[in-house]
DNA sequence: TGGTTAAAAAGGTTCGTACCTTTTTAAATT
DNA sequence: AATTTAAAAAGGTACGAACCTTTTTAACCA
């Protein structure tokens, strides 16, 4: 097992310590679908707390939907539903997929960069850390549909660059590595296509394209993806089904 | 104060019976949206529990989204959201004022129609009927923001009809009518301006604009509006959060 | 009158204890 | 070996106390 320590000192809460490495461990895969974590009792002397404070920690995976307490068993962790679940949170080889066409990619760039600062910013990131930056042409059979522009955190990235990054689908990849989202915010604009734009997706320069760029987050809250895409108008829209 | 009493005896946790009290009083406007609720201090003596079993009632109405917890202030009671509370179906008007900014309207068009036969078939309205089509140009402040074209059916339409379309919102009408939104689709898509288009909003044709169309549905699952937005990208985004 | 400072109020965190209810396990019985 | 029964284990509920952090209020001073 981790031996993953809490600090008393640190201006964070001890609940909120103890969540997010109970979360860490479910990612990790060292607790399984199905299988009982710890007892109350057992992580209470683990980490040298009341029972409250276990209580509360385990309160918020209950309520994250990571795991499922019964009274007299214990609690089990919950099998992660697939990325189709949260709404449109897909990946664009999944939408593709969808309309029953074929998503290919061709790898514009892959790199890790400490220079990223906005990007960096936006995933949260300490100062000095590095960020994996990859980009690429999206293409649904072979036309050219989409520019697509990924930021990764550190840990993430490493994961992601063991993989063919010219095919490689993120968020299968992830979910393989019990990574999952939980929300994401997008927002979307119009903008005009540059020349270098319209070459690359073989577009005149100042046709309209549609920019979406997504910040998602997973289960711990921390951002986990920063991505910024730019659709062929003419090959792709944006569909959204709004309920109360 | 109505006097609620909790029973010791009963069968059901102390902390549960106070949550039904509780939101009881906030559905029956006994506090108010925006009021802050008694105190942890108050609902202990009022209801003679430990501070911890307040604690835990309240906290299922936090997580419920009925009340909002501020260290040092108090728990407010969170407005019940009206059409808001569908996601982002929103009207425009809405919106810009939740950016702090005044909305105003141009109306450039307003007549019943038993031409508009693409419309027509989205209404889901007979084959001789008519339908009410309005234009306008929305504005925040005194800048341009959208070209708006909206149709409903004949019996909506003549209720819309009856108010100053050049200033009318919408949604406040309907639903001061008890006409309630109850779902609706969306599809967005990214347009270049066409001279005609780009003089109305103030900018150069040929600008990428943001289109946005909506057909909204009611209670009863009837088609009731459909409309078509033309959105300034420099001057409109679109947002939405992902969850899961 | 306006800004500063100190105190009070309100929720946030953590500990410890006690007892209840449900489920599981193990022992006893048939 | 199957059934019944009792004990143990695990989470559920409830109390009380202490101290922290943030916000608001009130007193004070310039």
């Amino acid at each position: 097992m981790s031996s993953d320590k809490i600090n008393q000192n640190k201006n964070e809460a001890l609940y909120l310590q103890i969540k997010d490495i109970l979360i860490q461990r479910i990612q990790d895969g060292e607790w399984e679908a199905h299988s009982l974590i710890p007892t109350e009792q057992e992580l209470m002397k683990e980490f040298d707390v009341s029972r409250s404070t276990v209580r509360q920690a385990i309160s918020i995976l209950v309520q994250t939907g990571l795991v499922e307490k019964t009274q007299g068993r214990g609690t089990i962790v919950k099998p992660q539903k697939l990325v189709g679940s949260l709404g449109r949170l897909k990946g664009f080889a999944e939408e593709v997929v969808e309309k029953g066409q074929t998503p290919r990619s061709r790898l514009i760039r892959s790199e890790f960069s400490d220079q990223l600062y906005t990007e960096k910013t936006m995933l949260e990131v300490e100062e000095e850390a590095s960020i994996l930056l990859v980009e690429r042409i999206r293409f649904a059979d072979h036309v050219p549909v989409a520019l697509e522009r990924t930021c990764w955190p550190y840990d993430i990235g490493n994961i992601l660059m063991q993989y063919d990054l010219n095919e490689a689908r993120y968020y299968e990849i992830l979910e393989h590595h019990n990574i999952f989202l939980k929300k994401a915010s997008e927002k979307i604009i119009a903008i005009n296509a540059t020349q270098h734009e319209g070459d690359l997706l073989g577009i005149r320069p100042g046709e309209a394209l549609l920019e979406m760029t997504r910040l998602s987050f997973g289960m711990n809250d921390h951002p986990m993806e920063f991505t910024k895409t730019k659709y062929r108008s003419d090959q792709y829209h944006y569909d959204i089904e709004l309920n109360r």
